[in-house]
DNA sequence: TTTATTTACGCAATCGTTCCCGAGAACGAT
DNA sequence: ATCGTTCTCGGGAACGATTGCGTAAATAAA
């Protein structure tokens, strides 16, 4: 059932000429005359050839197609991010293959061989919350897999890589809060394995200790899925609550942990930010209509995505290895709102 | 700089056989004796051998790959329908290439033409915003393509489909607004020419004739790109609140037209649910957390996802030709909140 | 006219895999 | 001893496209 394509081969026995002799005048070579090359692109016109990618990738060992992973496609950064990756790639004329690992490193794992084997001519992946060990990425690498890292790095590979700086992004946002009054403030972060976690932990333990607030180790709540599972930050949550000292403010440093922090925090009755203030990661379009407006660090997801395309491409579509790898920081954003301002 | 991977060559060379004996002892074939096949199985595996899908694609014109079309990825409702479509594909094996159309008929033109020279095995798409002619899609369909419709489907293609009751949610949510008392219900939908707006603005229209409301002609404000663009939305809400018989409620068919008029609203200092109550179409997780709570339509996004990736891969690997199409029709739930309560 | 050069095309190998045949060996039946 | 089976395996074509090499004809140079 499935169609049969127009082939070279039609053209040529439709001609009466060799399939040599079609290849090359379809690709325009110098040693068809301009009359053979007329017929076969008028044949190949009226048959509606298109060469097929397949037998081509066969060739020439590459599929024009990129592997995507990341942890979750429904999240607003991961699937701006994503919107981002396909402009790109659409204009150069690649497919792009999208494959999430749901935080687990066995599926990573899966995903990554799978994409391989698939013979993707490479892969732009954001690490999930699980991996440590990093490898699998490295095996692939070192066989000439092009492979670029996006939002959740490690150093331990040596390639292209593209990340915000989220040092700044939370150190900003913790200074902003102890701007504006706020002294009790707790943060609740992802696992600490990744790297955006200790970042942005760090940026948030240099603003407090920027202005002589001492952190406090209580005040810092992991959640080992970034907020992927909704328990987890309601326990978060409740932990800080039931501090003896309770925060006056909470920092989160991801979208589903800003929005599972609010919604934990309203459903227990508090109010943002009278009882708790809340300044969060977060690339929800909607910040503006929440209740509070939400102060958020937003992060330039779809410039994100495009920038690690083009890496990648670069590398793909390099004619030699190329040994020199760059970081690419971009700069986040503080959208302040009310969140974080003290009534 | 490509990786060369292991080919079935290499087994035969290591164990001086010939590449047919090889790949029927990969294949368990009976006519190869349980030593030989062990063998191969055995040195297969140390020599980490993975058969190469483009080849077998190429062999079989089959490649495992699925091509989704949708209008746009950054959208909470179509990410996750993505993670619904993959998480299926997965399962079974399948990889999932995504493209966006952005509502352009000319992209989604292309995009299709793409996937099917791409040879994926099955296309599912969401129709553009601006597609009313669907000679495209009939072309690859009677040529064998399997294809899903799903979300903005078209009766004129004879394939498989998957929607939501659109009439339904439209008809419980207008209705709604009419038992808490509003009487003068406008709404803001999308184009005119996709499935979903006339099944949508029906369900709103016979609600309103159910209760002896009559419908309207300047109550109903046409967004040609459902919201994508912003200043629609606002042009739309414009429209409404300069009538001189202004609406006290609003009911809008998608995502973004929901989030957009809510959006806009609020910039114009107007008091939900008071001055003009809310209910729409929106798959947006945090719709609790908006002030107000937004009251809405929500849609069964990653099961409509899932069940429109089994029916694909039922088309795809029904041995015969598959002419008995069905439609299914998930129901929508509507979440109650504050936007839509009288106060 | 003969030789050299260009022009324009075909043959066949190649990519990795499957599969239709054919064929040798071993075996039992006659 | 001869024939027909069964069991194993190899040869080679095929999938669609590219490309190095060979070569006939046409043209240019000698």
């Amino acid at each position: 059932m499935k169609f049969e394509a127009v082939t070279i081969k039609d053209i040529a026995k439709a001609l009466g000429l060799s399939t040599s002799t079609v290849s090359r005048a379809l690709r325009d070579s110098y040693e068809i005359s301009s009359e053979t090359k007329q017929l076969v692109l008028d044949c190949a016109e009226k048959l509606n050839y298109k060469p097929n990618p397949i037998a081509l990738s066969l060739k020439e060992k590459r599929s024009r197609s990129i592997g995507v992973i990341v942890c979750e496609i429904a999240n607003s950064f991961f699937s701006q991010i994503i919107n981002g990756i396909e402009s790109i790639a659409y204009d150069k004329g690649y497919n792009v293959i999208v494959s999430q690992s749901r935080e687990s490193y066995d599926r990573e794992v899966i995903d990554l061989q799978y994409m391989a084997s698939r013979s993707v001519d490479g892969i732009l992946i954001s690490l999930s919350t699980e991996t440590t060990d990093l490898s699998h990425l490295m095996a692939l690498h070192d066989r000439g897999m092009p492979i670029v890292l996006f939002d959740r790095v490690h150093d331990e590979i040596n390639t292209h890589k593209v990340i915000i700086d989220n040092y700044k992004g939370a150190y900003e946002a913790t200074e902003h809060l102890i701007k504006n009054g706020f002294r009790k403030i707790a943060a609740i972060a992802g696992s600490e394995f990744l790297s955006i976690t200790t970042e942005r932990l760090a940026g948030y333990q240099d603003a407090l200790k920027a202005y002589n607030l001492t952190p406090n180790k209580q005040f810092i709540q992991h959640c080992f899925y970034s907020g992927m599972v909704f328990s987890e930050v309601e326990e978060a949550v409740n932990n800080l609550l039931t501090l003896k000292q309770k925060p006056d403010a909470i920092f989160t440093t991801s979208d589903k942990l800003t929005t599972g922090c609010l919604k934990t925090l309203k459903r227990r009755g508090l109010h943002v930010p009278k009882d708790v203030a809340l300044v969060g990661f977060s690339n929800s379009d909607v910040a503006e209509l929440v209740d509070p407006p939400l102060t958020i660090i937003r992060q330039p997801a779809e410039e994100m995505g495009r920038a690690a395309t083009e890496l990648l491409l670069q590398l793909v579509e390099s004619k030699r290895p190329v040994k020199e790898f760059e970081k690419r920081v971009l700069t986040p954003e503080l959208q302040i709102r009310g969140s974080s301002i003290k009534l």
